[in-house]
DNA sequence: TTGAAAGCGTTACCAT
DNA sequence: ATGGTAACGCTTTCAA
């Protein structure tokens, strides 16, 4: 069932048939009319593979996936969602490379494959080697997440107006001990973007309201989590508000206030940013969450590969902020000031 | 940089060149020498679309991933990651098809454009109308759970084992009222087949062991665990011990334990089947997992999609079991009879 | 063992 | 507006 079978059944030539898929070139409604008729008459669908070869545009897109426990995190798997039905939507097809963050030859490796017509790249860090490596290749690409540099194709999760946005609540309910459990503080000097970009956009609203900034540092794990809900509620201030942005820690927060006996939000108001309500409803009582824009920031990644192949432009870099959802975790702060 | 620069380069013909990498072919060592040379030196990498095209194999296979909260489970995201992985081991790459399980038509009309070898299914139904397409256009497939039907290839996880193990395990710690918390009750009319496989075993190896069988079904929901946390305490004869194979359930079930002052596991044991560590580990207490195969789940289902390219032969299903993480929450049934 | 040439199923260009 | 034909970059005969 190739093209020349619909040409010979039509009784046109094998370039009209190309060109009635393509519009490359004027094609009279009649003959329009016949060919389109005989494809659906036989089935026919155009072979991927040559057209690909012969166009010289594969239209697959690639999604370098890194490997290791992150990929597997909700808000990963929501991202590849999204992609993919970006992808599928613009009439693309999107193929799965699992490749180490620093795996840089083996990417470039694949990539020099011409499977793809460009790469998405997921995780990117600063001074990314995979960033380079393609652009040397000259393969297209687009990053999710920033990186040091300038003028690459970005896009990335709004940390700072997340951030904002949930101080701002939390304030707006009266509460002046906001404190904010950040992923593990080895993650800052290592440079990963979104603990260093939400602590600094919780220390700077925070002093802009004039509140005491209580920033903490919690291992990504349940157990984690209940460590530094201990060393807050020890503190001479115990904050009567928490926002967390460290999902395994979220749940021994709340494990631990309960084992404390401390209410949630009667005593303390808590929120998760940059999560999920799958996950963070999860817990007892489940935690208002800004939900981690995973779907939307696939598509929009797609879409950003997608305008940089079409006009070899690099766009200005694309942030997404977290939507509230509210699952009913914070409250007024209370009176009496701190709890007991 | 074509194949055809390499043969200019080392001085023979193209088709030695191709000769050189596929091995259809013998070529003499000195030969052979010259061009991996050359090759190495020019920085050749052989386009994939033209192999396919020309080979009429692509090495791209197709996972037809389910849209849907479903295909967003730690579970499946660990499938799609040992899917892929094994793709790469394997020399293939692996595209995501987004359509949901009852899209036969849609999936048929992408997988007729020929970029895939073969497409791998997931979520797998009595009656797939998706099997059916895919065999009547010839196109070759595996799948991700068993149907009805017989003679098709198949991996699926091995919930009889799982269950057998899980309950034997309880058994052997003394406990002879072990409860079994099952998905919701609708799964079993839709003939959803974890939920059939898990209860029917369960049913059939405490009826085994003579001990009473008390299964209940929960919504996947942590009300729905607090549900029947309630009705199980509440039962003329609780159990000391409880199986669950309903992950958001898992964490009601939990709280409402801890709400009543059972402990867990000194008043009752409680494990996950079918589960992940990752998840079932984020209560407080952790939960003993049987933990899903998901990465060997997808390897198998590449490897076996790809012996059916191979050998155009069905093996025989294979069936993973889960293995035992334990995370301390089952222990020896409690002396003075039931608890509290 | 090697070279030459005919496909693979399209697109893209050049005539007509 | 349409037909013919040369690529696209490789695999696969078929000769030598």
């Amino acid at each position: 069932m190739t093209m020349q079978d619909v040409a010979r059944h039509a009784g046109v030539a094998l370039s009209t048939v190309s060109a009635t898929l393509t519009a490359a070139r004027p094609v009279s409604a009649g003959t329009r009319a016949r060919v389109e008729a005989s494809m659906t008459e036989l089935g026919y669908r155009p072979n991927a593979l040559a057209r690909g070869l012969a166009s010289k545009r594969s239209h697959v897109l690639a999604l370098a996936f890194p490997m290791g426990p992150a990929g597997l995190s909700r808000t990963s798997a929501e991202f590849v969602i999204g992609a993919t039905e970006a992808a599928q939507d613009r009439g693309y097809q999107l193929v799965l490379w699992p490749f180490a963050t620093d795996d840089a030859a083996g990417l470039l490796d694949v990539a020099r494959q011409g499977l793809a017509d460009g790469v998405l790249l997921m995780e990117v860090g600063t001074g990314d080697a995979r960033v380079r490596a393609l652009a040397e290749a000259g393969i297209p690409q687009a990053l999710i997440g920033r990186t040091g540099d300038d003028g690459l194709p970005v896009v990335d999760i709004d940390f700072d107006a997340t951030v904002v946005a949930a101080v701002q609540h939390l304030s707006g309910l009266g509460h002046r001990r906001i404190a904010f459990v950040n992923h593990a503080e080895h993650r800052v000097t290592e440079g990963h973007g979104p603990t260093v970009r939400a602590g600094e956009a919780y220390r700077r609203i925070v002093a802009g309201l004039g509140l005491p900034a209580q920033e903490v540092f919690a291992e990504e794990s349940v157990a984690g989590g209940r460590v530094v809900a201990a060393q807050l509620l020890d503190a001479p201030q115990p904050p009567t508000a928490v926002l967390v942005m460290n999902e395994e820690a979220a749940f021994g927060l709340v494990a631990e206030f309960a084992a404390r006996g401390v209410a949630i939000p009667g005593d303390v108001s808590v929120a998760a940013v940059v999560s999920t309500p799958a996950v963070a409803g999860q817990t007892v009582p489940p935690l208002t969450t800004w939900h981690a824009p995973g779907v939307a920031l696939g598509r929009a990644g797609v879409d950003l590969l997608l305008s940089v192949l079409g006009t070899g432009e690099v766009p200005a870099p694309t942030l997404i902020g977290c939507g509230l959802v509210d699952l009913g975790s914070t409250g007024p702060a209370p009176r009496g000031g701190p709890h007991p």
